[in-house]
DNA sequence: TGTTATATGTCGCTCTAGCGACAGTGCGCT
DNA sequence: AGCGCACTGTCGCTAGAGCGACATATAACA
């Protein structure tokens, strides 16, 4: 892999701004980059959590299954972002399943390294307080939305994060490519698959949205 | 305040346990301690994240109003644990309520100065980091359980867990006292009052439980 | 100890949303 | 081009649980 493209991307992380040259460095050094296709495992529950993950491109899905087998999605996460933080939280084993949704360039770091480099750089320490944080408040948005909200605001309420998050924007509003199946949704937001359908149509034939398989867009300007 | 109280109570902490003599000095000039009384607000949302809390004694309740005015109740922080550790995690303002359900004693510390302290002591850095990991794996919880669990299960699933978490194991079972009202069950749990009604006389007729207003029982063996 | 406020118990109505079933559609693969 | 599989669309049934209403019990406080 090239030297390069690892440093360019290790760059584009804001929380390893904090680092000092050295740490940089040997971030660079220790961390192996990799590619991963879809449908790829990241991790499965029980595994140890050896590493900690930055995601560089694609979108990887944390999710877990109930002991009667029933799923569902945590979160999805993007370009940019870091997962398998558990690691670092005194967590010995995961609990969740890390998969690749979308082909992904992923880099790891050995959690005992990643823990030095955090004793010995306040700042990136600071950073990544500050990402977990930010990740603690998403999933207690998550809970409130859960208790306050029904399917109907659920939906809405993930499709516009979904647009925010990984969408650009155009002339006529956010667009994400690809988009998920009814499915996927249903998982993410605590819904069955027949309602995540009636909700779409309903959102398409208001003008709010437009989808397909291959994309989907917000119309709707004071969504985002 | 009698400083051989303090220092006692912050020993018990065990996060502590991994300062060094300096900072624990300093933790324990710096920290103030306070006695607060059933129904005192220990923080609002909106208000600047200045301080981190030590529970010594008593019950703290962690809770969020909706937009429309509904209430949900985050958890119930015990003795030797901590709260308000948004602060050290980059966010500036509270977005929960902290209210005393049981009389406290509680230790605040200012932000800047654990900050400080934790740069300093890798090791109590360690230890935050291992109880910032469980309180997310708790609130992961939480969704798990509403995704999951029907009524009847999460309000099971909270009675276990406070048992567990406040009670003394006594010959007959584990004892918890006081006992709550059925409505903060029902806000903890995401039911309704009337719900909580039924279920708890379920359980009572069921010999799972004994309560009155001013204790609560677990009386199956296997539920612990 | 009486009076008031708060908590509990119970009923029945209503509505959301899950689920099975099955038909229709279109994407992808050879 | 054609076939098959995965995804989408729709319907109707049903259970879970919220909610209002009201009666009763218990605590709190003067």
């Amino acid at each position: 892999m090239a030297e390069k493209t690892k440093i360019w991307y290790l760059q584009n992380f804001n929380l390893i701004q904090g680092m000092d040259e050295s740490s940089m460095e040997m971030m660079d050094q220790k961390s192996k980059m990799k590619k991963s296709s879809k449908r790829e495992i990241i991790y499965f529950p029980e595994e140890r959590s050896d590493n900690i993950y930055l995601l560089k491109e694609g979108k990887v899905k944390i999710s877990r299954v109930s002991e009667d087998g029933k799923k569902m999605t945590l979160q999805l996460i993007g370009p940019g972002e870091i997962f398998g933080e558990s690691a670092i939280l005194g967590q010995d084993k995961r609990e969740n399943i890390a998969e690749v949704v979308e082909d992904a360039v992923i880099c790891s770091i050995n959690r005992t390294m990643f823990q030095e480099m955090l004793t010995n750089n306040p700042k990136l320490n600071l950073s990544i307080n500050k990402f977990i944080g930010l990740r603690i408040r998403k999933i207690q948005a998550h809970v409130e939305d859960l208790v306050f909200k029904d399917a109907q605001e659920r939906v809405v309420a993930f499709l516009k994060r979904y647009a925010k998050t990984f969408g650009k924007k155009m002339i006529d509003g956010w667009m994400v490519r690809p988009f998920l199946t009814h499915q996927e949704i249903a998982d993410l937001t605590a819904t069955s698959r027949q309602t995540v359908n009636s909700i779409l149509n309903d959102l398409v034939s208001n003008q709010d949205i437009k989808y397909t398989r291959r994309y989907f867009q917000v119309l709707r300007k004071d969504w985002i």
